[in-house]
DNA sequence: TCCATATGAGACATCAATGTCTCATATGGA
DNA sequence: TCCATATGAGACATTGATGTCTCATATGGA
């Protein structure tokens, strides 16, 4: 891995810990002088395009890793609830890793990033769409909102993970059975073991 | 309502729009010079602690509005349910108001904002575990989930109103029917009326 | 009219973050 | 060893936001 990488890495996991972190923040937790990383980073500017623009490609390898685009061309049930369920895990894990940009506002202010964002956001769509004409998920709503509420809860996921208040290895299925399913009490004698480990 | 208040929402307004908005944005868009502004506000810090006491009071009054002591104490999944139903259209209209409080992060700075949050929060969790000690939600999930999944979908409805993907009219019933029954969809034959106007 | 108060405009200093630069040093290969 | 390159430390200027101050003006009541 690069040097310039490397800074990256060290930038992300820093602004996920404090958004408003300054470049020397940063510079000191790569073990870097300052001088250093703008060698390698021309700026602040630079810089956010940049993790933003990762942030996209890791959700846009997500999507290509759970079949999103085969899924949506089968058209079937079966393939399209294999394909959330192969995308959700994903989705909380980059929703971690790039937390600070899933709630950071900058992003947006970068032409070719939202344009990006757009692009994925129009295919999630449509997957949606799909899984709403196999029957898979309900009709009476709109698709858009399946992208806004699906990503409302990886907010969710974030938080909760942050909070400490539900475990990693759980927090993925939450999210995908709260989506599908909803947190309204299905059966009357409830036996099954818990999940979250209610608490 | 006095100068002081009438500042306070303009700079409310402001603060939506643009998160980073400087104190001279805010006073231009009050109307107001930037020295009658700081004759009013301290700085940004009084300015923002006191937007952030604000939208807690909010919350605190949603909650009591929507009869949430009275729905604990009662303890039927009736007045639970009924409380529910009752806090989340008034959650949603909240998290539009406040809409910045709600995902930036410098109101967690503040210890005795974070005290009065965290006693909020307390009170929902009550209400969740209430709600499944009475069998409306699921025990198989962690209580404190429910805080974190609500709150997700309460930003997602701030987002897709933003977007202009869902009507107002329809948001507070698209959160709620998305966190009680999900999105998989109930009947095969679907024939009911629309909800969001799915396009 | 006269006066107290509030305001707008703007000057001014301060401060933190940023970006650029220099120089001594360290590292690693020829 | 010798040299090219990368680095760390830090000086320096710039910039934008912020906070304070003054003064002329406007407003509204006595």
């Amino acid at each position: 891995m690069s040097t310039r990488e490397q800074l990256l890495d060290a930038a992300l996991r820093t602004l996920n810990a404090d958004p408003t972190a300054s470049l020397a923040d940063i510079a000191e937790a790569a073990g870097v002088g300052r001088a250093t990383l703008h060698r390698h980073v021309a700026g602040r500017d630079e810089l956010v395009r940049e993790l933003g623009a990762r942030s996209l490609d890791r959700w846009e390898q997500t999507q290509d890793a759970s079949g999103m685009a085969d899924a949506i061309a089968d058209g079937g049930a079966g393939a399209l609830t294999d394909c959330l369920r192969a995308m959700f895990p994903r989705l909380v894990v980059d929703a971690e890793d790039y937390g600070f940009a899933l709630t950071d506002g900058f992003l947006m202010c970068e032409a070719d990033l939202v344009a990006r964002s757009a692009e994925l956001e129009a295919r999630e769509v449509e997957l949606w769409r799909s899984a709403q004409a196999a029957g898979v998920v309900r009709r009476d709503l709109p698709a858009r909102w399946f992208l806004h509420a699906g990503y409302g809860l990886l907010v969710a996921a974030r938080d909760a993970l942050r909070a400490g208040d539900v475990a990693r290895r759980d927090v993925a299925d939450l999210v995908l059975d709260t989506l599908l399913h909803g947190i309204t009490s299905t059966d009357t004698t409830d036996t099954t073991t818990p999940k979250g480990g209610a608490r």
